[in-house]
RNA sequence: GGUGUGGUAGUUCAGUUGGUUAGAAUACCUGCCUGUCACGCAGGGGGUCGCGGGUUCGAGUCCCGUCCAUACCGCCA
């Protein structure tokens, strides 16, 4: 046996047992005629204690241990003289009468301890490595307690855990597809999920009802922190149901997590319409952990001469509460942040709502102060505040304010990453136009049904059909969405039509689906959680890349195993492929 | 594809106006040390300043190019 406890569970209660212990030497103190070892496995840290007078020659070779070296070690628990409060097992230490060297180390590159002195790059490089240090653990520990635990919720109301392939076909919709060649078939190739979107929705049909997959899916699009090509989805899909339904099951599920993992009673989901999402936060996941709304005050400045503000569609402000005593230079700052090229906003207006009442603002030349102060009622500001203006193109303006009200947030702290603020943002748009290639393309996906009685908007106004669609969001981040599908395959020939495919394309692309169709579809409908960002949030973490074993970097790769690489000859040949770069 | 930031010892970083032999901390090695737990003390080894080119009497430092990393924009139904 190699062990018999380990190194997290000893006690002051296990005083004078013999045990034996096996682990990582997480550092070794070497005080001339005695040795502290601190041994450490996934369960905690014991120390370890060698004693020249007791016995030399095993203290001898305790001396040539480094860290890293896995030991075994023999030993009786005994009361320590100085108590460690700091580590659970700080009352006791194991005085060792064996000492077995399973495997000697070299010295590892970066140390392995919780505040680590290494860079995301060399601890990427040795994964395995930081995988070691206990603050990476334990976000891998949460992991796998969440996915327990959406398992025994969804378990517990008769979803069944199904497996659909990973090698499928490749669609042109939506994210591009990894593709993988096929040896049998030259020529051609399979593509990995960007989602098991279809086979969940063929499985209603085969009369699953109700269907889930904690699974991996795939999307060759360019990396993010909260974005891997590969990545893990908890797949939802349900028969007979209404978006009320889905939003019931998957509110409690997430309800059923906070209260589990976290102990948290979380209260009922607000719910937000998509246009009011953007009307308020200029975003479609907004962060309500604080407020900050935006108020439109276009009406207020016009006809004032101020020629920036009466050109704008659009006239937008925010209220940052005390902020009224910033400096001319944190006033420039913010400037700067919302002229940066990613948001391109043209300039930046301030009222400072002063202590006496009085406003001073970057436009005095051109309103008045009982103009300013209609602005500031309108904002609900008090003495003390700081007006936040920005203008221009309505949807621009929007996005840019959204960064702003962020930025705001973030400065006056009102982001704490230990609060959590849920909700359901509702009534997405089924199609979004793009200007460029002048033709809808799904916002979701192709087979979202829209809302009944927008049905008759498809053909006269399609861009203002709203979508039984529906997103869950969590601090501003989306951590999941679905809508109710398509089941008549009339009804989804349609959608394919205005989205331009061709009945050949559709029946190529989606046939087995729309076939599949005629066969007597359920109404169906469901979701889709993204498990690392679910994770991350719950851990607290600024990026998803903590909460995956094995993750890639920022350019899609693996550094630790070094893919992705080139093919031997052999293997293309095998695969009919021949490789031409295409120059820069 | 674009913008910003960064690349100097095993690691994390400093390095001023371009000027002597490129530093600190930590890790590592050696010696001393019997109650440490960020042990302590003394000593030691360790550098292609990402790479290539240019300016200059002289480049870690300035310029150009390039590679890599990273955050964001585009992209991500």
């Amino acid at each position: 046996m190699y062990r018999t406890r380990t190194c997290g569970e000893l006690r002051i209660e296990n005083l004078n047992q013999e045990v034996v212990l096996a682990g990582w030497v997480q550092k070794a103190r070497k005080m001339g005629g005695m040795i502290f070892i601190d041994l450490r496995d996934r369960y905690g840290i014991t120390q370890l204690v060698f004693n020249q007078e007791v016995n030399s020659e095993l203290c001898e070779r305790a001396s040539k241990i480094g860290r890293e070296w896995v030991i075994q070690v023999k030993g009786k628990v005994m009361e320590r003289s100085n108590k460690n409060t700091n580590i659970p097992t700080g009352d006791i230490e194991i005085i060792a009468s064996e000492l077995t060297v399973l495997n000697a180390s070299e010295v590892p590159p970066f140390t392995i301890e919780e505040e680590t002195d290494g860079g995301d790059d060399i601890r990427m490089k040795y994964r395995y490595l930081d995988l070691r240090r206990t603050n990476v653990r334990s976000n891998l520990e949460l992991r796998h307690r969440m996915a327990f635990e959406t398992r025994s919720y969804l378990n517990e109301r008769r979803f069944l855990e199904v497996e659909t392939p990973v090698l499928i076909g490749s669609t042109p919709e939506g994210a591009r597809d990894f593709v993988v060649p096929s040896r049998m078939n030259p020529g051609e190739f399979y593509a990995l999920p960007q989602s098991p979107q279809t086979f969940k929705q063929l499985l209603m049909v085969s009369g699953f009802d109700r269907y889930f997959q904690i699974v991996k899916c795939f999307r060759d699009e360019d990396l993010r922190a909260d974005r891997q090509p590969e990545f893990t989805q908890i797949d939802c899909e349900m028969s007979f149901v209404e978006q009320e339904d889905i939003l019931n099951t998957f509110e409690g599920l997430t309800k059923h997590l906070f209260k589990t993992i976290k102990g948290i009673e979380v209260s009922d989901f607000p719910r937000i319409s998509y246009d009011e999402a953007m009307k308020l936060y200029g975003s479609d996941k907004p962060d309500t952990r604080f407020d900050m709304k935006f108020v439109e005050i276009k009406d207020l400045t016009t006809g004032k001469d101020f020629v920036v503000f009466d050109s704008s569609e659009y006239v937008a402000a925010i209220c940052a509460e005390g902020c009224a005593s910033y400096t001319r230079k944190q006033l420039d700052e913010l400037t700067d942040f919302v002229k940066r090229p990613q948001i391109g906003a043209k300039g930046l207006v301030y009222v400072r709502y002063e202590a006496d009442g009085s406003l001073k603002s970057s436009v005095d030349k051109f309103y008045s102060q009982d103009d300013l102060k209609a602005w500031a009622d309108r904002c609900n500001a008090k003495p003390g505040d700081l007006i936040l203006v920005l203008c221009g193109a309505t949807e621009k303006t929007q996005k840019q304010l959204c960064e702003l009200r962020l930025e705001m947030g973030s400065r006056l702290g009102l982001r704490d990453k230990s609060k959590f603020n849920c909700l359901w943002v509702v009534d997405f748009p089924l199609l979004e136009f793009d200007e460029e290639l002048n033709r809808y393309f799904a916002k979701h996906h192709p087979f979202t049904s829209p809302k009944p009685e927008d049905i008759a908007l498809l053909d006269s106004n399609p861009g203002a059909v709203r979508a039984n669609a529906y997103d869950m969001v969590i601090n501003g981040v989306e951590i999941g969405g679905g809508s109710i599908r398509i089941h008549n395959s009339e009804l989804q020939k349609k959608m394919f039509s205005i989205l331009g495919f061709t009945d050949e394309k559709a029946q190529a692309q989606f046939g087995f689906l729309m076939n599949a169709f005629k066969f007597g579809a359920p109404p169906h409908g469901g979701i889709a959680f993204g498990l690392d960002r679910f994770v991350s949030i719950f851990a607290g973490l600024d990026s998803i890349r903590d909460c995956i074993a094995f993750p890639k970097n920022n350019s899609g790769r693996d550094v630790m195993i070094d893919a992705p690489a080139c093919l031997e000859q052999e293997q293309l040949d095998e695969l009919s492929l021949k490789v031409v770069l295409k120059e820069k």
